[in-house]
Order: C-alpha cells, then sequence, then structure tokens
DNA sequence: GCGCGAAACCGAAAGCCTTTAGATTTCCGG
DNA sequence: CCGGAAATCTAAAGGCTTTCGGTTTCGCGC
C-alpha cells in the first residue's frame, strides 16, 4: 500500500484518540487507538515516541486548560486561588486520566512555564526562597489529590457492608455528589488563609 | 510433578516479593513473581485473585502500618494531626506502590474502620454531619497528594533547561531533600489550623 | 522536468504480559 | 483405606509494546 496520498494520521488526531478512549474506559493501549483511526498498529510509531509519548501528549493537551491568565490577577493570594482552581478544573474535565498523568514526571515546557511564574509571584510579594517551593508543592499537592479523587468520583470507598461502618456510611451519603468540590474548597480556603498569615507577618 | 510435599506459595510470600519488586522497579508482575518464589505462573493463581488481587493484598500489607491509636490522641485535633502524619509515613515507606494504590478503590475492612473512627470522632467533637466527610476528605486528599509526591521525589519535574525556568530551578535547588516533608507539614498545619477555628466558633 | 532521499503506511514478528484449562501428584477427613 | 480437594505443572489463547523491512508517495534540489 505504500505512502498515502493524504496522510491518515498526525499527532492531534492520535492525541484526540487517547483522550477518547480514556475518557470512556480509563485507559487506552497504542492497538486501540490505531483501530479507531483505521491504521495498523506500527504506523502510529513515525508519528509517535511509544506509549509513553501518547501520555505526554494527553498530558499538554490536558493541561492547556489551565488558564494561564489566573497568576496575573490581584492581589497575589487571589491569583494562587485562581490558578488552583483552573488547575483542578482541567483535570476534572477527564477525571480518568489522572492516574496517567500523575505516573510519569512533568517535562511538558507549557506546564512548567506555569510553576516559573507562580515562583516569581511568591518572590515579589516576600516569601523567601526556600518557602516558595514549600507553599507550591502544597497547592499542587492539594489540586492533585482532590483531582485523584474526582477519578473515582463516588467510589473512592466502596463499602461492603454498611453496618460495619454505620457513621462512614451516613456521612457519605449526606454529601454525595459534591463531596469533592467541597473538599477541595474547604481545603484551598485554609490554605490561602495560612499563607496570607504568613505573608501579613512578614509585612509588619 | 502434582502437588508438593510442603507447599511452596502462600499469600504472604506472594505479597512480600510484590512489594520488593514494587520497591526495586516501581511495578511489578505475575511471571516475576513467579520466577523470584521459583514456581510457575499459573501457580499464584490458585492463592489470588489475579494480578488486582494482588494490588489489593499490597494495599493491605502498606496500609497496616497506619497508627491505630493516633484517632484517641486527645485533643481532636491532635488526633488528627497524628492519624495524617501515620497516614502518610505508611505510604512513605514504599513511595513507588503510591501510583498503584490510588487508582483503584478502597475495599479493605482494615482502612475503612479507620474512617469511620474518624468520622465519630468529628461529630463527637460539634461538627455537623455534612461537614465531616468534607474535612475528612480534604485531609486524605492532602495525604495522598503529598505521597504522590513521594513517589518520585526529586523528578516531579524534569527541568529540560534550568535558563527556560530560571526561578523554578533555584527554588527547586534550594530545598532540596525535605522538599516534600516541608509542604506537607504547611498543608497539614494550616488545614488542621482552619478546622479548629470552625470547631471554636461553633462551641461558642 | 526529473531523480532521489525522506516520509508514511503495511505486514510480520519477537517477547512480554494476564488468564484459563487440563493433567498430575499429594494431602486429609470419613 | 479411599475419594475429593488442594497445589503444582504444562500448555495455550489472546493482548500489548516495539522493531524491522518492504512499498509507495511526496517534495526538494538541480
Amino acid at each position: 500500500m505504500g505512502r498515502p496520498r493524504t496522510p491518515l494520521l498526525d499527532r492531534e488526531r492520535i492525541t484526540t484518540t487517547a483522550l477518547e478512549l480514556i475518557d470512556e474506559q480509563g485507559e487506552f493501549s497504542v492497538p486501540q487507538i490505531a483501530r479507531r483511526l483505521g491504521v495498523q498498529t506500527g504506523s502510529l510509531y513515525h508519528h509517535v515516541d511509544g506509549r509513553g509519548g501518547v501520555v505526554e501528549l494527553v498530558r499538554e493537551r490536558v493541561c492547556a486548560a489551565i488558564d494561564s491568565a489566573t497568576l496575573d490577577v490581584e492581589p497575589w493570594d487571589a491569583a494562587l486561588t485562581a490558578w488552583a482552581r483552573s488547575y483542578r478544573s482541567a483535570f476534572a474535565a477527564h477525571p480518568r486520566a489522572i492516574p496517567l498523568l500523575t505516573t510519569s514526571p512533568v517535562r511538558a515546557p507549557k506546564v512548567l512555564e506555569h510553576y516559573e511564574r507562580a515562583v516569581r509571584l511568591l518572590l515579589g510579594v516576600g516569601f523567601a526562597l526556600p518557602e516558595v517551593m514549600a507553599v507550591i508543592t502544597a497547592l499542587e499537592n492539594l489540586v492533585l489529590g482532590s483531582a485523584l479523587d474526582l477519578a473515582a468520583p463516588e467510589t473512592m470507598w466502596e463499602l461492603p457492608d454498611d453496618t460495619a461502618t454505620p457513621h462512614l456510611a451516613q456521612a457519605l451519603a449526606t454529601v454525595g455528589r459534591g463531596r469533592a468540590d467541597a473538599a477541595f474548597e474547604l481545603a484551598l480556603g485554609a490554605f490561602i488563609g495560612h499563607c496570607r498569615g504568613l505573608q501579613a507577618a512578614k509585612e509588619a
């Protein structure tokens, strides 16, 4: 058959298909992508650096939804809050991709650029260099932790038997759908409030 | 060959070997476990419910290190703090197991029992039912998020080029080894402090 | 206009993985 | 003592990742 007159594959379509599969079934494989695109498995390797390369493309696609402008908001604590919310929203749009993305290090330059700006922001308002990384890491943990929770919305805990854990069952029942969001906002508010206190103490 | 005079396999040894492999290379496969135990691959399926079953065993083994007594500490905020630290320590002992454990729901009764007790604790000191789950979920997110960070200690971010992100590179360099711990303690202190404030407001 | 290297696809294969099934030997309860 | 259950092996099906060589088409330089 040889080279087709019009290309059958490109990184865009590969990424889109991988994300579709992840959204549908929580995972993907190279042959599955190939079948959906009507192509032989091996052909994908001409466009992408193996399975890991596809994961990296998916990360970039998902992270592209993070709003860079949030870090320009004034004052700084509102900026951090908006950034964290935007960060989490991006992951929330594809919850089942999260386990895939948290297992390999972040290499995408666009994402690293966000962190760079966050560091500058915090340094600018008076935080010391050693503190900055702790603040950012903590914020990221918060985002990723609650994003992970989003991945298996109502089945994070699978109670085999309500009678064994009556209070837990009751508490789970009362929160329902918004549980993950409520927990995120609670932790985010607490953390940013704490940081605000730290910074205010410096100013004085 | 038939049935051996003395059993070659049991769940304990399978779990131990799986955890060894995870600690060494970050993953495991059924044939790898079999090879280490000098046994054919298929034999494992008589003791364990497939690969997923092994993951569940590993979860129980890792979570067994969580100290139940922490939730009895007085006052309640110290109890939550101690519980979170113990929870995180357990995961920190096997950081590379974390990605495996965060992808499937918690079913282990022993772990659920912890949550049950945490719910009782919070209800006991005045939190309302709808808040309780948010507090516990937030705390768990915090633990899991920073545990995830522990999984790839210094390679969470892979900077291809320090010049593109100078501030980030500098901030990363100044914190070094203790970064993950510092971030966890920062976020934990902030969150528990916030909860203390919420509860104090109720008492008044 | 032409030729030639690079690009994009196919087919096939190696080697890993998970899981199931049947055959064989040993253990244990009645 | 005997028959069923248990533990192991051998074997095999089917999926996955990745690589390699063959074939056709494209596009650039001349």
